[in-house]
DNA sequence: GACTTTGTTTGACACTTGTCAAGAAATCTC
DNA sequence: GAGATTTCTTGACAAGTGTCAAACAAAGTC
């Protein structure tokens, strides 16, 4: 019952502060390994057992810092969610031009696709699952979100660059970068040759169209 | 060993033809109740004996008309393609005028969306699995070819009766159609209000923007 | 009607899964 | 350093998985 206490949100009295650092420490750790297990396999066939065995821990300790599989998977995602908005901020507050937003927007794109696969991967997975698996969903529409605000911070300081207003609203300009982006995470997982640079030429001819100058 | 031979492509000399055709029947039957049960509980969820519980066969028939797992869903994803590409053709051939066109398509979509729910979750979910599945992706790329000339054909017949050009080449146009058709889809199944609203019009203001006058 | 082929049921197998608990080890507290 | 608390290991459990094979039923063949 002890572990059941530490496991959900941070409820309890903690004895000591270090204390509860050390838990959070252990809970990274953790997801960090998961997340990298999770990528390779995909959520259906990731379990406890292989997340532990891929980590210096064992599958009893996993048990001890969550409360169950879900409560695991779910941390990880929240995670990640804390990493992967924020990859374009930088180009979007240093870029000068359209121009350079535009090439400093689809070089990050790339990179984090080339760099990252499993971690798209997993992310596409997983949204697939929360059509099915309820509890998924909170986490899966918090990073939905973040992300549209993402794309809509690059696609109005484009269109304010340029001279002009976006076309469409968020989120149909999120679901269409997201269309591109996905057809390429599933189409490198098939066969990886060529796949950026069809991104890249799909996306900077689309890009013009979602703003009206 | 010999359900081997039969399971695989017909390689081998049947010795009735009304025997094969039984036996074809038999594997859509049972096809169409595994694609009830994936479509409600998704690729990972569904084991062999939900399939056969929620059928009129036993555990053991689906074995018999299945070498295994992967053949069994294989087989099943190549029935549904065959049902889902063709859901447009009328439209398109009876449309008259490029409103007329746009009108038809949107009703399809989202009367298909509506109506078979979990046919396209089930989609997503198995094109989600096959980055991680290497034996489903022939299948799941064959599936992305037949929807991407069926979106093309949307398309260009669009431009036609409206007097111009596609601004864009097919895997584009089908990236960003499906884009917004899967947003839609994740969304219904969180919550249906408004989702097909939503989607009408996010395509209906897409739709334009791919064409050049 | 006996015999062979085809189809189906049933029960079993080896294995993996999430979960848990009892106890060992490490750490902290005084 | 003794005692209490936290952390970790290990082994076990019940349930569920894909797979298979042997017994059984049905249908077709001569």
């Amino acid at each position: 019952m002890s572990s059941n206490a530490l496991s959900g949100e941070i409820a309890d009295r903690p004895a000591r502060v270090s204390g509860i650092d050390k838990i959070e420490r252990r809970r990274i750790a953790l997801a960090e390994s998961a997340l990298k297990t999770l990528g390779e396999l995909g959520y259906a066939r990731t379990s406890l057992r292989e997340i532990a065995n891929n980590s210096e821990f064992t599958h009893g300790v996993v048990h001890y810092y969550f409360r169950d599989k879900i409560d695991l998977i779910s941390y990880c995602v929240r995670y990640y969610k804390t990493k992967c908005a924020k990859r374009y901020d930088e180009v979007v507050e240093t870029a000068a031009t359209a121009d350079e937003l535009g090439a400093g927007f689809l070089a990050k794109m790339t990179q984090t696709l080339v760099e990252e696969t499993p971690m798209h991967r997993l992310w596409y997975d997983l949204r697939a699952q929360s059509m099915f698996e309820e509890q998924l969903r909170p986490d899966v529409v918090a990073i939905d979100q973040l992300l549209e605000a993402m794309i809509w911070r690059i696609l109005s300081r484009y269109a304010e660059l340029v001279g002009g207003e976006p076309a469409v609203d968020a989120p149909t300009a999120y679901a269409l970068v997201d269309g591109l982006f996905e057809q390429a995470v599933v189409g490198y997982a098939a066969d990886p040759e060529g796949v950026t640079d069809r991104l890249v030429a799909r996306v900077s001819q689309v890009l013009p169209k979602l703003i009206t100058t």
